[in-house]
DNA sequence: TTGAAAGCGCTAACAT
DNA sequence: ATGTTAGCGCTTTCAA
């Protein structure tokens, strides 16, 4: 900066005012100024900068995985939108460890992010409290916060998407449920089951239940197991994306009726075609985003938590007799 | 950190000695400043490290767009590799734009970023040649960088994927074989028409290829008008993944053989399964973050430009008989 | 083993 | 419309 401002024959504070776009300089000068940029390659240095305000055009997010295509669409969208504003988007992938989770957010503070988006994968979030405190808004996404930390939250209707798909099946004759869902110490999991057993009522069969991480073995000894049993189930709800598409392969054929949580791309082309209750992953990310920059804007009232609806798309396995 | 120095009763010095894990720190001493550290929620100014400094632990990652799955995956592999040289990722989508390439080049410069990885969008990237002599180093992904730029490449070996095709498709006695490819001015999309033809020989016919950005408008039009002609193929050959997801909806029923490039979640599933030329993403984005690093480390050998094979998934679709 | 002082590149606050 | 000065929080260099 200083080699630009001898360069154009300026003081150092003339260049930053060109760089940054400040008012109160001679169209002349900053053209001048822009040529000695121009012509030297000069890029300012951020650090310097955001040492210097305070301000860091940059917000940090966390999710779980961007290979998964839930969270790779609203990473996609959490990036518009923060493009928008002039930023750019630190990001990280969790894995569903805590203590990684932790190490992301740490990072993310010691870059003084503006603010945070997190999909947590912990229970407990007071680690968080000396940020909020320093001023770095969060909005918490699809997942709420451990207890005592009131932040903004952007989740799904989880209970009443298990309840739409539940009263989907039984109006198609089913009785017989099950439900294949991820670890119950996942928020949505626990949620979507909630919904489940609310909807099923008297119908409720624990045998019927089958929760974990979804591996291929595991899902489709899960499968086997209910398939196996004196009464069958003749309808499945899987409690996520994954879960459905590996219940699919695990089913292999003896496929019952079945409704999956999430939309996935090709749940049209298989055959029968997939029913779903589809969140909208992008909207979410836009929502969030949308709340986390009117907090870094200064918004300072109380927390808010829009809860985003969902939709049943019948298309063929839902709509399977009894 | 002044702060801290005062709590813990030592020099400015000692805590940074400290917090950076430098030898030559007393346990006792360095455990009274660890106290502090907890006791006050100190966290490192990252920004004010790096001004110093001049080191990031930071590496940027353009892709053409995250919510793509081949880009997610792609993202994740260099994630993981980033993570664990103790760096983080600030990624953006370029949306195939030339002029948001260089925004997001240029925004992860001024961040000082360690290194960058680059799925180009534009063909011309002299903007780039004065951050690679001011010695941070990048490495270009999928395709190539414009015209005289010696950088480090990693691609795919698309000439060799789409001739592995053809033969298949040859070898089931198909000789009417179509290619629907993306805009040939994306470099994969004209590599793999060139491996295409040249496996054809003078079987190559000029009204069976469409190439457009994959709308499901224009791929049903290219469908239905090579359909309709009077020696309609009775082989497709889609030249990326969305293409063939689209050229599958566009089919609706009328399919022909077909072999897709690059596999995607759910080709197994569908009837017939999709026979693909598989690329891996996942390998890619490792291959080039290992790349970037051994650059970051300071291997200054020559440019390296290694081309990652690919191989053909017979799933059914690819079998079907002339 | 520990500390003091200088300065990284920039912007805020205050001149001119 | 332009310039001067101080200092952001850290690491480097050198000294004790």
């Amino acid at each position: 900066m200083k080699d630009v401002a001898s360069a154009a024959g300026v003081a150092l504070k003339t260049v930053s005012r060109v760089v940054n776009g400040e008012p109160g300089v001679h169209p002349g000068t900053a053209e001048r100024v822009r040529e000695a940029i121009e012509l030297l390659g000069y890029s300012r240095n951020e650090s310097a900068s955001v040492l210097r305000s305070g301000r860091t055009a940059t917000v940090g997010l966390v999710i779980e995985d961007v290979a998964d295509p839930f969270y790779a669409v609203l990473s996609r969208a959490v990036e518009d939108v923060t493009t928008g504003y002039g930023c750019m988007l630190l990001s990280g992938s969790s894995s569903e460890d805590p203590v990684r989770e932790r190490e992301l957010v740490g990072a993310f503070c010691a870059r003084r992010v503006g603010g945070l988006i997190v999909v947590p994968a912990g229970a407990d979030h007071s680690y968080l409290r000396p940020e909020l405190e320093a001023g770095t808004p969060a909005v918490f996404v699809d997942r709420p916060p451990g207890p005592g930390l009131d932040v903004d939250t952007v989740l799904t209707d989880n209970a009443g998407g298990a309840g739409l798909a539940v009263r989907h099946l039984l109006g198609h004759g089913h009785t017989r449920i099950a439900f294949l869902g991820d670890e119950p110490s996942i928020f949505t999991a626990a949620r979507r089951l909630h919904g489940f057993r609310a909807a099923l009522g008297h119908l409720f069969d624990e045998r019927l239940v089958a929760m974990r991480t979804p591996t291929p073995a595991g899902v489709r000894a899960d499968v086997d197991r209910m398939l196996a049993l004196d009464a069958p189930p003749t309808a499945l709800f899987t409690g996520n994306g994954r879960l459905t598409v590996t219940a699919l392969r695990a089913l292999a054929g003896r496929l019952p009726a079945l409704v999956g949580f999430d939309d996935f791309e090709l749940a049209d082309l298989l055959v029968p075609g997939v029913t779903v209750v589809a969140q909208d992953p992008a909207q979410m990310g836009r929502v969030a985003a949308e709340l986390l920059f009117r907090r870094m804007h200064g918004d300072t009232g109380p927390s808010e938590h829009p809860l985003l609806p969902v939709r049943l798309i019948p298309r063929g396995s839902g709509e399977l007799p009894a």
